[in-house]
DNA sequence: TAGATTGTTAATCGATTAACAATC
DNA sequence: TAGATTGTTAATCGATTAACAATC
């Protein structure tokens, strides 16, 4: 159903909170929702929420509002998670483990696969068949299809891994390295903790 | 040396990483950069660069650029890095404790006290000094000052939690759950890692 | 039908970019 | 001095808000 006016990053950086509440409505069995209740919801103005899903395409009914599981169904679609992915994770610190073990992403169609590090041995982590030798990666993408790789791994070596990957086919990454990487052809996603944790350091002595 | 123009949410936004950038011109001993130099780097334009830093007052010199140590604990001064912080988490799960593990924060003042839970004992946690069990909590915080709790918890206690802090008088919250909370007199920093990989999956299906 | 609420246009606001005089 | 680069204004661009006709 998907309209190709071109959608503005604004309304792009949107969609992931929209599908989140919409996903929550669902659950509380909540059939339908006006723009107005989930501008409400969402902290922002319900012309924002028309404006928004205007772009790519009319899913309303005047009078009514929007069907919560269509609506939901739609903006996942747009986002990609009507598919499942493999994923990899490489390093196997605190933040790998803790990513591995998290089970909220296999509901989404995120499906990890295995987890690599430079030194197997010494690692506390339980599911030795899934935690591989970082020697081994190259091999392993031979034989079995990865979409994403996410980084978990210090600074230092994420240029070499991204390029490395790139080589095996995999273009798309989940980046928990505070550094920015910039590769054409490959898509790049950053989680950078610190800036958050800066930023509430800015709002808390500035008063919200 | 900062004057109080209004700062533009887009700049404040981009503070932590020009922090960052400028952290690491300075471990690698360059003392100065200019605007186009900085912007590079980013990924920027150098006129927004310029722009960002005149709203908080001029730190530059024509002809010569930024003094880089002198930039950068300007931005840290403006973001707060330049004070020290008590921290707690809250939530020994695997987030928690990855946090708990990384030394990164303590790097710029943010120091974490102790690590809470409802499940004490069956906990894998090594520092059983510092792991409390949850009903501590307000005994802990009566004795100990705490600037920020970091909540790591299931989503379905998030709001409840971040109540009873602000009557405790903490009212600074860098939370890891999945759920917006909005308290009025609080700030409350989300990390949103779902939404993050959300957007990773719309990008790679969009091809950047 | 009358009431509710969308889809969409036009007006406003804020952020980015371009340009250049000021000055180190 | 001449060259480099800032600080800042003005122009442009994009995002938000307001408003309302269309319509369920």
């Amino acid at each position: 159903m998907q309209k190709s006016k071109n959608i503005s990053e604004a309304t792009i950086k949107r969609l992931p909170r929209y599908y989140r509440y919409l996903k929550e409505l669902e659950q509380q069995n909540i059939e339908r929702v006006s723009s107005e209740k989930l501008a409400l919801l969402l902290s922002i103005t319900a012309s924002k929420v028309r404006q928004d899903f205007c772009t790519f395409g009319a899913f309303g009914m005047q009078g009514y509002g929007y069907d919560v599981t269509n609506l939901r169904k739609e903006i996942g679609a747009i986002l990609g998670l009507d598919k499942e992915y493999n994923v990899i994770i490489i390093g196997a610190g605190n933040i790998g483990k803790a990513l591995y073990r998290y089970s909220g992403f296999s509901d989404e169609g995120f499906r990890i696969k295995a987890i690599f590090d430079i030194d197997v041995e010494n690692n506390s982590f339980k599911n030795k068949a899934n935690l591989l030798h970082i020697d081994e990666l190259n091999n392993y993408l031979y034989e079995h299809p990865v979409d994403i790789a996410v980084i978990c791994t210090q600074k230092e070596m994420v240029v070499d891994l991204c390029n490395k990957l790139k080589e095996c086919g995999i273009t798309s990454v989940w980046n928990f390295a505070p550094i920015d990487v910039v590769i054409p052809g490959m898509v790049i996603e950053n989680i950078n903790m610190s800036e958050s944790l800066f930023l509430l350091s800015y709002r808390m002595n500035n008063n919200k």
